[in-house]
RNA sequence: GCCGUGGUGGCGGAGUGGUCAAUCGCAUCUGACUGUAAAUCAGACGUCUUCGGGCUACGCAGGUUCAAAUCCUGCCCACGGCA
């Protein structure tokens, strides 16, 4: 398990390089395909990686609850489970803190559409405490299944033992992920909980993992805020155990605005040693992935490309349109002309709107095919273009047609 | 021909004197979705509007009533039964 960096855009904290891992090589930056329960939604791994894919993202949480980690520990880690023989990447579960904590039952996003007042029913921001299905204290977090209701309880160390069990390349701290909402003080706090969870989770992670097989990635956190930001990236940086054992990576997450995700990215990555990969978690939408390049981010994964895809949004390279729209139910064209995803060489735009209208599996499947390609790509000639010196000629081009469209 | 039942918005189907432009479901239209509580969710959905409201509507035509989708009369239509 090692990163090497081969090329840096000049000017800027953008580079290039490849995460090596005993599943094959990830060229970075790289687009991380979200596969939350073992199985990238409605894609089959083939599909996966004929889209160009080189590695997958699992869940934690998701993958104790069901089918549990001992089984997929027996299965010899969820890779193989779900058939995917490529990179794997595990989230530590910290992100359900957030999802089924402070922002259950709000419409608080990970990236927040505009500045957002801070909670005036909560420090924390997000919901009265009795309707959440997780607790967060110092040790851990206590919740509740959103399957069945039962009780649980994740700590840092327990997240490693799952994390191990679960077998992926690449591992997460177990973090606290904020709300945007959550006050000045509320993000201080958790991020130094997170911090602590960090040290637990490195000491308990080197005790499973003695062969080191698994890369560990610190996750940083510090809300929006640059005295945080910048305090939380130089602490898990300089992180070690007793032994002298340090983190191999590392991950940014907490919740940003759309207008601050660069400059939060950008502070971040100006603290963190150069030669470790980073992880931008939860990112993104194509915008935020090519400014996330560009401030020296490696890694990137989001549920977007197929969570839109099944919700009838494709992407394309002059903004985003809605499938099911009735303008393309005699659309006759590709999803987008000139795309080489198998969708588009093989089907038009009536014959998904059609699948969707009729509720068909297969439509789902399509727009995912077609988004994850886009996004692969998108991520792919990035990398391309910083090895050839274009990357700010590539990011230009795209931005230019996919926002003034 | 007689008897019975029923005709409500694109469809199905509530409502059986006032709070009904009419519950609800489907369809339709639009929007949202960033470490997946998500093949989910939200809004609109007679018509016009200066967004206060106005107008037209519950098979058709009359009638009763301050007030009718709801009660009465006739007609038309559908389904079932008997001749």
């Amino acid at each position: 398990m090692s990163f090497s960096l081969h090329k840096k855009i000049p000017g800027s904290l953008g580079r290039a390089g490849v995460i090596h891992t005993p599943h094959g090589d990830i060229q970075t930056p790289a687009f991380a395909v979200v596969g939350t329960q073992a199985t990238v939604k409605a894609l089959t791994p083939d599909m996966v990686k004929t889209m160009g894919a080189q590695v997958v993202l699992a869940n934690t949480y998701h993958l104790y609850l069901e089918p549990g980690d001992e089984i997929i520990k027996n299965a010899g880690g969820f890779g193989p489970f779900m058939g995917w023989h490529g990179p794997t990447i595990t989230d530590s579960g910290g992100f359900q803190v957030f999802s089924l904590g402070a922002a259950f039952g709000e419409h608080v996003s990970k990236v927040a559409t505009q500045t957002q007042n801070q909670s005036k029913k909560n420090p924390e921001g997000g919901t009265k405490n009795n309707e959440r299905l997780a607790r967060v204290d110092d040790e851990g977090v206590t919740f509740r299944s959103h399957r069945d209701g039962s009780t649980h309880r994740f700590t840092p160390e327990r997240s490693m033992e799952i994390q191990w069990n679960l077998g992926a390349d690449i591992i997460f701290a177990f973090d606290e992920c904020t709300s945007p909402q959550a006050s000045y003080e509320y993000q201080k706090t958790a991020m130094d909980r997170t911090h602590a969870w960090a040290l637990q989770s490195l000491i308990r992670h080197n005790e499973l993992d003695k062969e080191k097989k698994q890369m560990l990635l610190g996750v940083v956190q510090g809300g929006q805020s640059e005295d945080l930001r910048r305090e939380s990236a130089r602490t898990l940086a300089s992180l070690q155990t007793e032994s002298g054992d340090m983190f191999d990576g590392f991950g940014i997450g907490g919740s940003f605005t759309k207008e601050d995700l660069g400059t939060a990215v950008k502070w971040v990555n100006e603290e963190l040693p150069e030669e470790k990969p980073r992880h931008l978690l939860g990112i993104g939408e194509p915008g935020d992935v090519l400014l996330g390049i560009e401030h020296g981010c490696d890694l990137f994964d989001c549920v977007a490309p197929t969570r839109i895809a099944r919700n009838g949004t494709i992407y394309t390279h002059s903004g985003t349109y809605s499938i099911t729209n009735a303008q393309y139910r005699t659309d006759m064209q590709p999803l987008e002309p000139g795309c080489t995803c198998y969708t588009c060489t093989h089907f038009t735009r009536a014959y998904v709107a059609h699948l969707f209208h009729a509720k068909e599996m297969l439509a789902g499947t399509l727009a995912s095919i077609h988004n994850v390609h886009f996004t692969v790509q998108l991520v792919d000639g990035a990398r391309e273009a910083i090895h050839n010196d274009t990357f700010f000629e590539y990011k230009k081009n795209f931005i230019e047609k996919y926002y003034h469209n």
